[in-house]
DNA sequence: TTTGAATATATGGATGATCGTATATAAGAA
DNA sequence: TTCTTATATACGATCATCCATATATTCAAA
């Protein structure tokens, strides 16, 4: 079970921040996703997640070359709430990032 | 208003999560109070709050020669759920700490 | 007006976080 | 195989954070 100060530290870098608001709000996403919807460079994209990944907080599945994000399913209830309460209070600091994600060309689907 | 990255650091120190939850519980808490429940240094415990007053988060009055902090009254919504439902959460987090208060010897009281 | 208690701040060192760039790995297509 | 795309990691530089210690400030009591 992740530390809170822990689960705050990941909070309170953007970059963290946003992708966990994305990955909340999308279910899953793979990584080129994430780089196009909050245009960031890929290593810098991966090394976040990466980091979230070791904490618990998100988890991962291989789909023929994507590797999709999801909020690990045993994150506890307080975190989810910490989550939503400030998906909520802030949707509209992540609408441009879907508003990116909605103009993607060649998304990848997991139907391809 | 207080960016939402800029609590979570906040958050993501435990001598400021601690003071945090500690002042919400008890709406109101000096210095050598907070520095006697945290056991720990006083120039620690005064560093971390002149970063909480900078940043908004807590305000303080003089009563004689202490000064209380509590809470900015103009905290947002958002950030004082964030902080209750971490409080709830953890309660028994808080529960040493509330002991040391309450075991403190000429523990400041606002009738002195 | 000196002393003591409460609080704040300055300094310097140690550690950590973040980033850009370059490169490695792994899968799929040709 | 070889090439391309997606993703991960290593390296080195820069900047931020945190702390212990020492000292300054402010108030009140004597």
């Amino acid at each position: 079970m992740i530390k809170s100060t822990e689960l705050f530290k990941c909070l309170s870098d953007e970059t963290r921040l946003k992708t966990l608001l994305l990955i909340r709000h999308e279910k899953e996403l793979c990584v080129c996703e994430l780089t196009e919807a909050l245009q960031e460079s890929q290593p810098k994209v991966s090394r976040h997640l990466a980091q979230l990944k070791n904490l618990g907080v998100v988890a991962t599945r291989r789909q023929r070359q994507w590797i999709y994000y999801r909020l690990n399913e045993e994150l506890s209830d307080w975190a989810l709430s910490v989550l939503d309460v400030t998906l909520t209070a802030q949707e509209n600091m992540i609408q441009t990032y879907l508003d990116n994600l909605a103009a993607m060309e060649n998304r990848p689907s997991c139907c391809d």
